[in-house]
DNA sequence: TCGTACGGTTGGAACGCTCCAACAGAACGA
DNA sequence: TCGTTCTGTTGGAGCGTTCCAACCGTACGA
């Protein structure tokens, strides 16, 4: 007994040294971690005061082999450097630890056949859950996962997923589009294009909330649109080719603000002021929309909202995993700064 | 027989499994999987067969419970905002790998006290190392995790600790510094002001690089610092003091981007053309710095090349625990953009 | 007074792997 | 011929949990 207690000096206390430190058997001191009902209130403490003294911490590796389910869920980022990441994870984070998980996150491209290594990692660590974080293509990797273990796909621009068990959560881009245009008209503008952020979903719906917008007030007729993709220097030429024409927008709305970013610099270069004779109106509300120096209009797609709800739909689908798929899109809302304003004359 | 297999049907296959269709027993396809040398080649070849028929994947948790190690790094990062942790993931993540590393993100801030849960959850999960990525205080959590496991600090901005076994891996900021300094020495500049960005050691750092060089360019005298805070507000703020001032510097060395695009949104605000009238140079080449509206001249950190020394120094100090801790500093260099050039007349 | 139920507790069998001691059998020199 | 060594191989004892069947009292209804 006591060579065995030297033998296991130094070690980290196990369930064993901390039922023998309360007098009770290991069952028992199991029974009081997972809290059980049926354990008498004096035995509780005894085996919770040997915990505190003994700084226990139960081993995970025992636990999820013999338990097979790990409190933890996986969320694999698409691509860190998105802006919308931090703020999604602000939300999720903290609603999945109340709901008693851990959170690991996982780096990798979700587009080439999935990053096996990463996935497959996750799924060998026994997560309960994963979340897809970021524009997620449809693919053969995703289908086999989703199958495994309950999934979450929450994109802050596109979907085009429909898989029977995973929920899909997206802003809804087609109401912002809308959203700025309604803001453009409402500053009295009616000459308003579009720099568009082909072929991504996002971007598509995006275009089409504009040109619905457009028709719906009356303006199908001034309804142009300049392809972009959704960088900054497509956002550039768009808004030259824009600019250059006999009859040029007062008003663009950009699929992105990288892209709008793009047109302020070419407004700059042609000398046409903004907001003065160029309104603008960006999409994401990210860190280039707010800084002082560009302090673009933009569409905000409530990330913080967004990883809330993934945590409570994720949540929800642990608990019933074979409840038909569903697609939640959360409305977003204009951000209105200097790089908007009332048409001139 | 044939009852336990029918258990088993559907479940995971297992070593047991794969020795049992292979005619071997569970050690010996053990042994294969861990390729040992001690296996005939015909056995190897069978049990591999089996692996690849069944699809075979180890279970991690009985793996771990039995072996205590768990091939896999944890990296928690500090605030996943900063630009440059993409960047150093990118050079760490497949370098890692390389090693036979699988790579965990644990996200939270390292401040204040340690974000018990996910420090701990990564101790649980027995991970074989850490790297710690961003401004890192020194703490008594930090302390007690460097001792538990092979950690590494790798910081973009400062460095203040000092353990026995902990490897720090930084920019050298004084270098910095002095390059962005000496950049616009050769521009012909003068009269170079300081935005600093105290209290952070990085910000202390810059500052004397830039203190340093004025000083062996024989420009003591015109040695100008004005306080900034990291933040874009506060470079706007320091810049409108500087360009007030009666002899208003024609060159603003700026503790980071964000206090550049400030101090640029101020020089904009006071009609100082840039470069024409006054030349900036950043720090940290941030995506800010690239956008062909801002076009920053920046010094780079090579988040890169730090994220794979920190997996080589990870690697070497797993294999050696007790090794002396080291520090080492990464070079700079500059990238010259449209933000800076020749002093005017 | 005797089953019987039930709250509280226990030993031990999984879970799927690693690792060690032991063991066949071939090859070898004495 | 008999140890001895070496190469391959094997059973079984952990690793630290959970969970189930069994167990012991005590209280209770008949």
């Amino acid at each position: 007994m006591a060579a065995a207690d030297q033998s296991r000096a130094g070690r980290r206390p196990t369930l064993e040294t901390v039922a023998a430190r309360a007098g009770v058997s290991k069952s028992l001191a199991s029974l009081v971690l997972r809290d059980s009902p049926k354990v008498s209130p004096s035995s509780r403490e005894a085996v919770l005061r040997a915990v505190a003294e003994l700084g226990y911490r139960p081993n995970v590796a025992a636990r999820l082999l013999a338990e097979r389910q790990s409190r933890t869920v996986g969320v694999l980022l698409n691509d860190l450097r998105q802006p919308w990441f931090a703020d999604m994870l602000d939300g999720l984070t903290p609603a999945l630890q109340a709901g008693g998980k851990h959170v690991l996150l996982g780096d990798g491209r979700i587009d080439r056949k999935m990053d096996e290594t990463l996935t497959w990692s996750f799924l060998d660590l026994g997560v309960d859950g994963l979340v897809l974080a970021g524009s997620i293509p449809m693919s053969q990797a995703i289908i086999d996962v989703a199958s495994k273990i309950p999934t979450v796909a929450v994109g802050g621009r596109g979907l085009d997923l429909d898989l029977p068990h995973v929920d899909v959560l997206a802003n809804d881009n087609h109401l912002g589009g809308t959203l700025a245009v309604r803001h453009l008209i409402e500053l009295g503008h009616t000459r308003i294009a579009h720099i568009s952020g082909l072929p991504s979903v996002a971007g598509r719906l995006r275009m089409e909330g504009y040109e619905a917008t457009m028709r719906a007030a009356g303006l199908a007729a001034s309804i142009v649109i300049e392809a972009g993709d959704m960088s900054e220097e497509g956002g550039y030429r768009a808004a030259v080719r824009l600019l250059s024409r006999p009859d040029p927008p007062t008003a663009i709305f950009a699929a992105n603000d990288l892209t709008c970013v793009g047109a302020l610099s070419a407004a700059t270069a042609l000398r046409v002021a903004v907001p003065g004779d160029l309104s603008l109106v960006g999409f994401d509300n990210s860190v280039f929309a707010r800084l002082r120096a560009l302090w673009l209009t933009s569409v905000d797609g409530t990330a913080y909202a967004m990883g809330q709800q993934a945590a409570r739909t994720l949540l929800l689908r642990i608990e019933h995993p074979d409840a038909p798929g569903s697609t939640q899109l959360l409305p977003p809302r204009l951000e209105v700064r200097g790089s908007s304003g009332p048409v001139s004359r």
